[in-house]
DNA sequence: ACAACGAATAAGCGCATGCTTATTGATTCA
DNA sequence: TGAATCAATAAGCATGCGCTTATTCGTTGT
């Protein structure tokens, strides 16, 4: 599975980054994020599309506001990811994958 | 601290990545890197440097060959980065990041 | 000193990517 | 139906980035 390398390109981003750490602290709509004005809705979009793509953020229609939050399981293949090549970390970060099966 | 900016970055890159999943599974100088010739030496270089730079890999030199091998300490940055903007992870982790601490 | 080897740097090129403006699509409300 | 709002897509452009070849630097050995 490559879902890494999604993950790593669309955090790569500073702005990308922005919106992930945004939407971290709560649901938010595509207006809201374009609201700070400092990036059109477009390239907010575009970003959003990216985020959605590496199964980092989900979506959802209400009214004509389309909001975002970010998927819990999204970080999954990054941890697994640190964990299988940092050999000698994988036994302590057992016990965390353990807890990250619990919050799906 | 823009720590991660580097690092995901750096990660970010596929024949990056394969380069510090090979260093992970043990040291290595750039000439044994280059061996496989699917990519050029000056490459490898450049790719080593951006691994270097975003604290990732350590160097030794040796004569004439220089060694590249996984800074443990790299991927601190990461593990951070995931356990602050995961709120609802962040109390869990905190077991993590005590652990980390010991290993440094 | 000189040749050979390993690695880093320089310079240039092609392609990916992040932005913009313009447009289209979707939904609500008068 | 038509206007207004929010979001996604299209198209184009400029910059960044990863690769190459060529060169330079550092080290070893004859």
């Amino acid at each position: 599975m490559h879902a890494e390398q999604a993950i790593f390109a669309a955090l790569a981003d500073p702005s990308r980054r922005a919106i992930f750490e945004r939407l971290a602290r709560g649901e938010a709509a595509v207006k809201d994020l374009t609201a700070r004005g400092e990036i059109s809705q477009p390239a907010v979009s575009q970003h959003l599309a990216a985020l959605r793509d590496a199964g980092l953020v989900a979506q959802r229609r209400e009214g004509r506001l389309v909001y975002y939050r970010v998927d819990p399981k999204g970080l999954r293949p990054l941890v697994d990811w640190i964990a299988h090549y940092q050999a000698f970390w994988v036994d302590k970060l057992a016990g965390l994958r353990a807890l990250l099966e619990e919050l799906e």
